[in-house]
DNA sequence: GCCTTATGCTCAC
DNA sequence: TGAGCCTAAGGCT
């Protein structure tokens, strides 16, 4: 279930470990993507992310398009391939590095990160094959398909892009910017835990109509998301709170109740004020918010 | 075990 | 606006 931060972060893992590689590529029949052949020792040039896309480039027209959606996800190990264990299960594997006909070898998800200690991290270098599982969309894309795509989707924090379309397309708007933020054409990779942390640490109401924000404001939003997702690529956790805000005060990884203000925090007291945290669907999607930080007045014109 | 929920998105109405 | 896609985890019983 991956924002940006993470979609960015599988791109740079999958980079070390295929790029200018022969990546052996299958894919049981019975599942949806029926063109691992034409992609199977083949080398890879290059790993794209962009929003929350993934574009494997195989060079000749054929990119492999990886959109997780909501449950997709990544398995990866060194060594010996993990045994199929459903129907839709696609495998990358580097040709190089891994041996077939051993053992099967045991498929510990998330293993590297299953203790904020690192423990069980696997180096990116050393990642030998990945496994996923349960994408929304996983098909061999033309450029002409992926030039669309970036022509459709709003600017990525994590690609370097400037604040400027991302200001624009917001202050056309008499939306509510809490639904703008989760428009993929607005801003490419903010999704729902980004949306909220950040309109709080903007100290902005979700309900403030798009035209009635700041420039500024978004501008500083924009600023503000760029480290943030930075971080969350490196340790696939989204941690937003400042250690002077948290409870314990602890530093660095904070404690799980602790790593944000307002996501999944409804009925909690705001770290800052005390006062309830509201949830709201907005956008489709369970939109929280602290009805004093973030009061609808702060919102000037 | 069962039920709910989830960092996403598309399509039909 | 709501259904559907599709998978796993967590909180219950």
């Amino acid at each position: 279930m991956p924002e940006g931060n993470e979609i960015h972060r599988w791109a740079a893992r999958h980079t070390a470990a295929f790029a200018g590689k022969k990546v052996r590529v299958d894919a049981p029949t019975s599942s949806r993507f029926e063109d691992a052949d034409r992609l199977d020792n083949k080398l890879l040039l290059n790993v794209r992310a962009v929003g929350k896309h993934l574009g494997y480039n195989f060079g000749k027209d054929r990119i492999l398009h990886v959109h997780l959606g909501m449950y997709g996800d990544f398995t990866e190990g060194t060594g010996e391939l993990a045994p199929e264990k459903g129907a839709l299960r696609i495998r990358l594997w580097n040709a190089a590095a891994v041996k077939l006909g051993t053992q099967p070898g045991e498929s510990k998800r998330h293993a590297w990160y299953s203790n904020d200690d690192g423990t069980g991290h696997i180096a990116p270098e050393k990642v030998a094959w990945v496994e996923l599982r349960g994408p929304t969309d996983c098909s061999i894309w033309t450029e002409a398909k992926w030039a669309t795509l970036l022509e459709r989707l709003g600017p990525d924090p994590l690609n370097g892009d400037k604040p400027l379309r991302f200001v624009e397309k917001i202050t056309k708007r008499k939306t509510p910017v809490g639904a703008l933020m989760m428009d993929q054409t607005v801003a490419a990779g903010i999704g729902n835990i980004y949306r909220a942390e950040l309109l709080f640490r903007a100290r902005l109401s979700p309900f403030a109509a798009g035209s009635t924000v700041p420039a500024t404001t978004l501008a500083a939003i924009w600023k503000d998301a760029i480290p943030l997702m930075k971080a969350g690529m490196v340790d696939r956790r989204i941690v937003t709170t400042k250690p002077k805000d948290r409870p314990t005060k602890k530093t660095g990884a904070p404690l799980k109740e602790e790593a944000h203000y307002v996501y999944r925090r409804h009925g909690k007291p705001c770290l800052l004020c005390g006062t309830t945290i509201l949830t709201k669907i907005m956008a489709g999607r369970n939109l929280f918010w602290c009805p004093s930080c973030q009061a609808a007045e702060n919102a000037k014109d």
